[in-house]
DNA sequence: ACCTTTTGTTCACGATTTGGAAACATGCAA
DNA sequence: TTGCATGTTTCCAAATCGTGAACAAAAGGT
């Protein structure tokens, strides 16, 4: 399997530096730009499997950035990483769902960079994506035919709507998904339900599968830890 | 024992490529066919084990192509398994029985796929025992030919509606059917009966079964634990 | 044809589960 | 502290399901 092509996008020169050294030296095969028009132009030239897209960047952020590539019927199936910078505003990011696949969060370790970056796209992968039973990692299964889930060991059957929130949240786990993300996928879009809705069927998931797997993100939204 | 035969039959040749190479790499012996006519051409020819048989297809569908399968005494022996997708028009299918020995729902995950063709042909390896009554696991037995039930040790004969529900049902033992699928299944698309129906015929299921064999799956639907 | 029996469907109503809102508590950060 | 955003509890409404009975339709026998 030829190496994974991986497009970092940072408007300071330094951190695309040291990103792409380290990158490149976990056997990845980068390439870089400076703003979102370059990271537009290049990925449409490259195709890259993965995009590490920071958010604030002069001319075109992160955010409008993964936007435009998500309407790029080529691009729209490449992962999307955004880098944020600790206590940046998440607030553009949360705003709408731009539809990043992961966020992570500046200064960020080598080796966990890499390992965030190989965890991606061992995931998207399709030759391993898993049979759709046990869609999760440990401990937790998700059986959707059969609409249980296994958990420690024993499984247990959830109502609907508790059932469909811990699908969508542990469809991609580790992804923060923003209220508006978990009322539109799943109550729909044109359901109007009160703020603490959601609230509520988290705590029954946390209830049930344990607290610490559901973590919350403020000002966001929530995500699922595998 | 030399791999097993299987025959893949699809007019996507997206579709044939994927599934042709999750079997080739699982250990079968596969080819393929792009209708039914290659399909029966190629079935005569090679003897498979499985046919793999998508029901929607140009020039003569799966359903047409089975019974013809059905009526060369070579092939009348060798498996085959629908591959439907979601939400089609199952009417068809359960109207007259064509004679596949399972229904697969496309999207299929490769590994679902794998465990369901392993599945089958063990199921009708005759060394392993009972050839094609004894559709199910332990207590209950479908015999589709002579429209019998075997539970319980005795003999029963249901009702139509009652028959066909719960060979639908336990097609896919423990697989969640919404009340959508099964009325499509059973009762056909075009049909209009009112809500309560299913319910009453899955009461007459658990009176003659056993209560705790159908469960209900509220908001979601009815599934039949083997 | 006629009557009888079986099968399929509907309806009404009770039982149960699920979902949602309000109200209040808590925690975190400026 | 003060001001959000989230966590929790409780209670009620709505959705969903199970059941018995009545009825309609079909099948079968004479």
């Amino acid at each position: 399997m030829p190496p994974s092509k991986i497009l970092l996008v940072d408007d300071e020169p330094d951190i695309v530096d040291v990103l792409s050294i380290v990158l490149s030296e976990a056997g990845f095969d980068v390439t870089t730009a400076g703003n979102g028009v370059e990271a537009l132009a290049a990925a449409r030239q490259q195709r890259p499997d993965l995009i590490l897209l920071d958010v604030m960047m002069p001319e075109m952020d992160g955010v409008e950035t993964c936007s435009q590539l998500r309407q790029d019927p080529l691009l729209k199936d490449c992962l999307v990483a955004f880098l944020t910078a600790r206590g940046e505003d998440y607030s553009q990011i949360a705003g709408f769902d731009a539809g990043a696949d992961d966020y992570i969060l500046k200064p960020v370790k080598p080796k966990v960079l890499v390992s965030r970056v190989k965890a991606l796209l061992r995931r998207s992968d399709p030759l391993n994506s898993e049979g759709n039973e046990a869609e999760k990692g440990p401990e937790i299964f998700i059986d959707v035919e059969r609409y249980v889930v296994i958990a420690h060991g024993e499984e247990m059957s959830l109502p609907r709507k508790e059932f469909e929130l811990l699908r969508l949240l542990a469809s991609q786990p580790g992804k923060v998904f923003t209220r508006e993300a978990i009322l539109s996928g799943v109550w729909g879009d044109d359901v109007v339900v009160g703020d603490r809705t959601i609230d509520v069927h988290i705590r029954k998931l946390r209830e049930k599968l344990g607290n610490d797997r559901f973590k919350t993100v403020k000002g966001v939204g929530y995500k699922f830890e595998g």
